[in-house]
DNA sequence: GTGTTATATATAGCTTGCTAATCATATTGG
DNA sequence: CCAATATGATTAGCAAGCTATATATAACAC
């Protein structure tokens, strides 16, 4: 019994993440990204000129991967990529114009699928199931 | 205030789940899956002959996802795949022996991963996520 | 019965992710 | 100073996921 109730958990959470995934990848080829690449740039809005190394753990993702990422975001005009001065293996990496104008409608996007989200949810629920998920994070780490 | 709650629960759910998948990925590379196919192996066990759209209403994704992960099953021996008698557009999906005898070891692998993901959480507040989850679930369709 | 529309699957091409292997540059040890 | 090692980024190749498009078959309309 308690049994099904953990295994629900699990699955659920699996459900909940994948669909929130699709919802919100759909939404962001508005504005000609792809799902991920928000997070990236939010790194970038907090401080520009970050190394592929920073990203990969911000993103907690591979090397691989942001190199791909960057890619991408740098032929779609969101970034531009510059070889570090002082260690010419590094690459730093920088908003274009077109870069920081997402940051509002990104913003607003999160902002509305959050709502979705947590429609109906009490603000104690919310409180507890945040404290529940910060232990699951611990947990996972 | 409230608003950074919110926000961290998206993001918490963001980090988790993406934590999960990855784990979850690295250890099903002992078995020669990858994550995603044992939630379609899932679907065989508790019937096997299913067509592929009904794959897809299980996985809740899109038919080219199903057509792949179909392929690359069948290459590794896991499935079999045999064209309905009366339909002939319709491909049935069934498991071989293989297939079979993955149940155990990914049931084994789901346990451990939930019983690390809900470490030191109580029974009460598995309950309560239960139901605050169900109702995001119920949100997001 | 033939033409049109609907349904099931497949193909092409993209991004996110990964691992393994490679390359270029720094750093460190002798 | 030069060899060995470490580090940052890239490339190749794979699977999950998507969209758009194509193909084959079924069902429906006239």
């Amino acid at each position: 019994m308690e049994e099904k109730v953990d295994c629900d958990i699990r699955e659920l959470l699996d459900k909940i993440s994948s669909r929130m995934r699709r919802d919100y990848s759909e939404s962001l080829r508005e504005l000609d990204l792809y799902v991920g690449q928000d997070n990236l740039l939010h790194r970038l809005w907090s401080g520009d000129g970050v190394t592929q190394m920073q990203l990969c753990e911000h993103l907690n993702c591979e090397p691989p991967t942001v190199t791909n990422m960057v890619k991408s975001l740098e032929q779609n005009g969101f970034i531009y990529r510059k070889r570090d001065q002082k260690d010419a293996r590094v690459m730093r990496i920088y908003l274009t114009e077109e870069g920081k104008e997402l940051e509002k409608p990104i913003e607003a996007k999160w902002r509305k699928q959050q709502e979705k989200l947590l429609n109906s949810i009490l603000p104690e629920e919310r409180m507890l199931l945040r404290r529940i998920m910060k232990q699951m994070e611990s947990n996972l780490f």
